[in-house]
DNA sequence: CCTGGTCTTAAAGTTTACTCTAAGTCAAGA
DNA sequence: TCTTGACTTAGAGTAAACTTTAAGACCAGG
């Protein structure tokens, strides 16, 4: 059992945003102790976990909290999750591949820089003497 | 010489869209036909290139305003844009290797729900004999 | 018992990067 | 000439995902 506090420190997200979460569908309602404080699970870091990674590659929260109410709505929602899935990872696939087109380019500047950068110093340290 | 809507059709950018990175200074200034009317230029269209590059890796205008006026500003500044390049390219590559990571979480959800439909599927398909 | 962490609701504020509107003038091509 | 597109300033609006505030009440460990 891990306090807000606990699942804040292991995860990097503030106690107010996993409140906000909880609030907006994007995690399953919490456990409460007698006295109504939340104590989650390591069932519940998991189901984070897979939330943190749909969020950091890019889902917004809508669809995420889509996707948390089909998991919890039961097996017959499975065909729909698969699809919602897969789906993502092709985006997921076809961003990374356009940024390696980008980072390519970046690197073509770079070196062209680089190059300018030495004849430019070159040339000061001439002018120097 | 190109338009405003020629370079929107070309980069996908609305005429609204260039007009304010130009406000914000995320374009050197464009020249004017007699008329006041922008021409851009081959030039114009490769520096808008490369603003477009970096933003799709994720670097802010503010950043990429910064770096113009670098430019603008001269040779001596080329070690401040190289060392920017570089460092953003080191962001880019550290975001696609944990984007990797997520994608790989991604892929094995996706097979897990797979082989949980599978099994469904065939459940379900019993109980209709 | 005290203190620090947790709870609630409701709403306002923040940031980034646009996006659009208004209102009027001016330019360019058929 | 007519029509379409371009120009200006200034400011309002939008969307996403938080972030903060306020105000008061409750809970748990030392």
């Amino acid at each position: 059992m891990y306090s807000i506090q606990d699942v804040s420190r292991k995860t990097g997200l503030t106690a107010h945003t996993l409140r906000y979460y909880e609030k907006e569908g994007l995690i399953p309602s919490i456990e409460r102790s007698q006295g109504g404080i939340r104590q989650y699970t390591d069932e519940d870091l998991e189901a984070l976990g897979l939330i943190c990674c749909l969020k950091n590659t890019g889902m917004s929260l809508q669809e995420i909290a889509r996707f948390v109410q089909l998991t919890q709505a039961g097996e017959h929602t499975l065909r729909e999750r698969v699809n919602m899935l897969t789906e993502h990872r092709e985006n997921v696939i076809a961003r990374m591949a356009e940024m390696q087109k980008y980072l390519d380019k970046v690197t073509w500047k770079v070196n062209y820089f680089s190059r300018k950068l030495e004849e430019y110093e070159s040339r000061e340290a001439k002018e120097a003497n």
